[in-house]
DNA sequence: GCAATACTTGACTATTTTAGTCGGGTTTAT
DNA sequence: ATAAACCCGACTAAAATAGTCAAGTATTGC
């Protein structure tokens, strides 16, 4: 079980833009350089979170990226679902997946996984950027 | 984030010899034609199961695996330890190290991963294999 | 004792995922 | 016009995962 780092880029990178100004845009250059993480990996990255009108973007020369809501009204739950970081628990065999869909000895964890899942999705519902960004008030 | 099958094969192997016998050991061989896992996969997993003392080996003809615990003793992060299936945090790379010892910018994340990693173990360490076994009392 | 069953061990491999690079765009302020 | 920045899709290297394979060793029942 694994916290892949795409997910924990997109949350350093959003704190860095929570930290700095919600009113200029911040360019992935800035959060770049700050944040060790290429340009290029980024921009994949913000992509996603604009896809899902987490920040919004501003082109052209002085451009960059500011956040499309409050720090407290995201969500980290919705900062994972953007980026495709969420919890996969494995797919039954497709040989089995009629004894699946049953009760059948064979999926026993069936249960187990989506009580974890829910379990997780509720901490990430919690917790937002505002939270993140407090924890951390003692500036660079 | 995943959850990967080794885990839940481990899972399923270990309910499958608790809800047979505790006394008489069950055959690798067995619990692969009833849960569809490989012989040779489910080794690799019992072979672990048994450095950590969750299970013991008896070998020999009509030989097998018995609960070295009860069920309701065999903790889930009990079995995701003994199997590596454990909640891992992306290192930081080696060049930002030192600027990671301290309350640097880059490492906001560190305080909130450990906080999910807790979250996340307390959820396994509440949960026993008996919660399991009795859950789906309904015999195959 | 010897054959069959079952555990033991370690190396090997294919597939998938992750993490990241690269190259070519387009937009916009100045 | 040009430089700063976003935009986008294809490509690749490395690591993890999910197995397979082979050559054992121990124990029981006949």
């Amino acid at each position: 079980m694994k916290l892949t780092s795409k997910g924990r880029y997109a949350v350093m990178a959003l704190v860095d833009i929570a930290k700095f100004d919600s009113i200029n845009p911040v360019s992935l250059r800035d959060i770049s350089l700050r944040q060790g993480i290429s340009i290029d990996y980024l921009e994949q990255i913000f992509s996603k979170l604009k896809k899902y009108e987490i920040v919004k973007s501003i082109r052209g020369i002085q451009g960059g990226y500011i956040l499309n809501r409050k720090p407290s009204e995201i969500k980290l739950n919705n900062i994972f679902d953007a980026v495709d970081e969420k919890v996969k628990t494995v797919q039954c065999k497709k040989e089995s997946k009629k004894s699946c869909n049953g009760k059948s000895t064979k999926c026993v964890t069936h249960d187990l996984w989506n009580e974890l899942e829910t379990h997780i999705n509720t901490f990430f519902e919690q917790k937002s950027l505002e939270d993140l960004v407090i924890n951390k008030e003692s500036r660079i």
